[in-house]
DNA sequence: CAGAGATGATAAAACGTTTTATCAACGTGG
DNA sequence: CCACGTTGATAAAACGTTTTATCATCTCTG
């Protein structure tokens, strides 16, 4: 069992107030000598406070929570990296949860943070919490604690939000695709119920709208954000006359460069392929990937600093208007 | 501000002990009657227990904490993801904390966990950590929490241990090229500091041994375990007259792939490769990489029943003997 | 109707901090 | 020598729980 303040007052023969004080560097005027006395006496022993019962008195407990999809996905864990590293440097610590993509999961989640009782929250929801938005509102809206969300937002819900804008990201790509002279341009895209995808369609059909050109149906290609879902979408491609595709994430790249490998086709010798996500430069040999990169670690630190914004000061807490941050891709040509 | 046991007690004009007594259904003999008016009340105003409270007196957070090297790494992430899943099973929430492979960190982060009142602690330690084993050990020894090694362990050091036997994994990888006919065989292994590199070595050597084959220094090509360290492997390669290669993990084989598709050699036409982590299937088309795989499932699992074994009575924790669980990794070929 | 047992509930200490108001003792200036 | 400022330090409440020993009150039973 560690040492307490109170035992180190006994063994300095004077009160725990005194200990606490000096320990802490709080203003007070206890003399050099048992200041001194004091520290000699905590190092000795190797004090450690015990951050529990300080909570408990401070009502802060120095640690936010971060909701993330997936933890196994790049994208989500370099965000908890920078995240990690960032809020460390403030003194906080960093709780990391999966929700493993579930709505049911996120509000459990919420709940077991706050009763962990964390100061603050990230929160980047899972895809199927885009069919409970009137639900999630809810449990957020009522929320104890300041939170900001990430990449994965509400658009109609007004609170602390940081993101990338996914329409001018499928624009540039489109819009890089059109430049280099192609007309037949496929999309493929998660449609069923991420919100992210969805605006990529959009970009990508503004694109081809500012060049007039009509999309076809079968050019818009449905296909879960899994290496799976590229692979059989893959096939649908082989289907229409395109001779270019922009895709919406690079694991449903891998999956569609793999379909066509065993098909013998070439990339980009028989299709030119834009992918999102610029994470794939270790992975592809050969094979030069144009692709839209987001600043994650951008997304991270900028979070960071609305969270923070919110921690400093709870008198302007409430007050304060929620912060709307919305990050540019770029496009990465290779 | 939530409610607490003192104002649901005051709501239903009873006292603190009984509320207590009924939301975490001790056994008492509270009536029916009172019973439902506490349980009424307590829901109604959305009652969550302060968790910080209630771990000051019953002295456990039940919380663990898994310190990693690196979060971004898939086996890391991997492993993070099913011990969060397995222990939030039984009420436990963990912090996830990355080390980045720093001997500083490790020591930083014990003390971090510790006085943020963890019940126990899953340790992945840093590479860098092995070269201040002395120094680690004397912190591992007086730690006051139950603790298990996971994967990067440290042999001689008694503890509770859950790791791969890297040996064995080696040993097979180097046994099935020479079943294949390969008598010249290199290894591209990380032999700086990393003890599992180490033991993989020694593995190859062990294979190459029995077959009675000598091998020459040059065989055995030192690299950082990174794509770049693979990539610069690749060139040492190209110099020797080898026909087989045993690399020490998957990066390393993607960089040295990726060097070889740039020289225009093919594998496994010119070059049989097999690798070790099997976690590539998602990202190599066309070559079919034979790989060792090690099941991070079976570790998460296995190294959480060691240290629930601990968490359990808190009387047997200082007498029961460390568990030393050596996991056995499988050739997978493609 | 006395004593015993059952029933329903509670008082109070404890966990390890933080923080503010208060205290005693000691000069010092007028 | 009185009043006052300074110095060094502390007492005590508070945070929200858990848990055990204890307390009334009631109801049987012989």
């Amino acid at each position: 069992m560690p040492i307490t303040l109170k035992e180190i007052a006994k063994q300095a023969g004077i009160s725990i107030s005194s200990v606490s004080l000096v320990l802490n560097n709080k203003p007070n005027r206890i003399s050099e000598q048992t200041k001194e006395l004091i520290k000699k006496i905590a190092e000795e022993n190797q004090y450690r406070p015990n951050t529990i019962a300080r909570s408990l008195v401070t009502r802060q407990t120095k640690t936010l929570g971060l909701i993330i999809p997936d933890i196994e996905n790049i994208f989500f864990s370099k965000l908890a990296k920078i995240l990690e590293i960032e809020v460390r440097k403030e003194g906080y610590t960093l709780i990391i949860v999966n929700s493993n993509d579930k709505f049911s999961e996120d509000l459990l989640l919420i709940d077991l943070l706050i009763s962990r009782g964390v100061d603050g929250l990230f929160l980047a929801i899972s895809n199927e919490s885009y069919l409970h938005e009137e639900e999630l509102v809810e449990k957020l809206t009522k929320l104890p604690i300041p939170f900001v969300m990430i990449d994965r937002i509400l658009e109609s819900f007004e609170c602390n939000k940081v993101y990338f804008d996914n329409i001018t990201g499928a624009y540039l790509a489109t819009k890089y695709l059109l430049e280099q002279g192609h007309r037949k341009i496929s999309c493929v895209c998660n449609t069923y119920i991420s919100k992210n995808s969805l605006s990529r369609i959009n970009g990508y059909k503004k694109a081809m709208d500012e060049y007039k050109i009509k999309v076809p149906k079968e050019y818009i290609i449905p296909a879960n954000y899994r290496v799976e879902g590229g692979y059989l979408a893959g096939e649908q491609i082989l289907k229409t006359d395109c001779t270019a595709i922009f895709v919406c994430n690079d694991m449903m790249t891998l999956g569609v460069i793999k379909k066509f490998y065993e098909c013998g086709i070439h990339v980009p010798d028989d299709y030119s392929i834009v992918s999102y996500d610029n994470l794939l430069s270790d992975f592809l040999f050969g094979i030069k990937l144009s692709s839209v990169d987001q600043d994650i670690n951008e997304l991270g630190i900028s979070s960071w600093k609305v969270l923070k914004d919110c921690l400093v000061s709870d008198d302007q807490k409430r007050e304060s208007i929620p912060q709307d941050i919305c990050l540019s891709p770029k496009l990465i040509i290779r």
